[in-house]
DNA sequence: CCATTTTTATACCAATCGGTATAAAAAAAC
DNA sequence: GTTTTTTTATACCGATTGGTATAAAAATGG
């Protein structure tokens, strides 16, 4: 192995990380100050800076720890699902699972750098592009795979069925978070589905 | 009528406002400087702080400016419709005919404020939910309506329904913004209108 | 046309911003 | 155990933040 015993640096890296991520993701990369950041870790800004080179450095990790989190759970969902159809239901069904958690951690962390992002923030901007790329592709290759096995409608669009389904979910999570009505998630969720079982009956 | 002539004052207010707007919008509220607001009206700090309290003072009425745009738009879509399922409808048309429009203006006001406001700022939070209110209240009216006129299925969970109508628009719409792909608005109104005819059959 | 009031511009305020130089402290290497 | 390197804390930097006192300017009322 490369290195049990992980160095003093490393571990202060990942508290800093690990600090910060939530932070970013409630008030916003703007709204975050440095000494927001000595305040949530406990450390001073000589030990931040001798880690990251700025407060860039520290939210692009942050974000980046943020998706880390949910790509690995929703990669378990989809690993413990059996069929194409219910590996397609994971991503309602994982939303069901943790959607409460995420509410508490200030919201889907995808949807909060887009909004804040897209005008701002090119590299933010550009990681929520590229993770909301992935996932796309992801449900349109599930559900591709269940048109050649037989399990779905041929006639399903698979790019459409796709950016509807992850619409709902983003939707449903920030109209939520803002109003603290579940039912928005809950509903959206319900939604995504039907929509999903939609797809094996015939057109 | 009451007063053709404005005096100064309010017309440099309105020019303080229109010009936040689409600043507040974009770069949003803890992105937003007060010299930002002097460089885009070509106005001083003095001037600014004669016509409204604060910095927050301001953002206040540019978000209430952008809701009673879209308020105003709407309901001139709604008001051109004629039956109930018509003005249902209206929604959905509605956006297909601005969403380049609010893209190009920095996305939703709606949403965007929603994301940032929700853990850093209650007046504003207040404002976004209470928009967002009034809009589900607005469908929820129409299908009830639509249910005693006979002309929807009874069967159709009002609440429900306008809920993911709202959160198709809205995730649409974010998605769109971010990622610079209509598909995802125009796809997610395509749904809209489909859920919305689908009211009217049996179920 | 003058006097009064309102509105705008200038200059400034303390506080905080992101960031850095440097020294102390702690860990790692020998 | 001592030296060398890495990591952290302190003190500070100029710039910018939101905000204000005040004076000039402009509109208003008589």
């Amino acid at each position: 192995m490369k290195s049990t015993s992980h160095p003093r640096s490393e571990r202060t890296r990942q508290l800093i990380i690990e600090s910060a991520a939530p932070i970013f993701n409630k008030k916003g990369y703007a709204g975050t100050s440095m000494s927001d950041l000595t305040t949530a870790t406990g450390l001073t800004k000589g030990s931040i800076y001798g880690n990251f080179k700025d407060k860039d450095d520290v939210a692009v990790h942050a974000f980046q720890h943020n998706i880390d989190l949910i790509f690995d759970f929703f990669s378990k969902e989809l690993q413990a699902a059996g069929s194409t159809r219910d590996k397609l239901l994971a991503y309602p069904r994982g939303f069901r699972k943790i959607y409460r958690m995420i509410l508490s951690y200030g919201g889907c962390p995808i949807l909060n750098t887009a909004v804040e992002a897209d005008d701002t923030h090119a590299v933010l901007r550009k990681m929520a592009v590229d993770v909301l790329g992935k996932w796309k592709k992801s449900i349109i290759s599930l559900i591709s795979g269940g048109i050649e096995e037989g399990v779905i409608d041929p006639a399903t669009n698979a790019q459409k069925s796709a950016e509807i389904l992850i619409a709902l979910m983003e939707g449903g999570s920030v109209l939520s978070k803002v109003t603290g009505e579940e039912s928005y998630m809950l509903n959206a969720i319900d939604m995504a589905e039907e929509k999903i079982n939609d797809m094996q009956r015939a057109t």
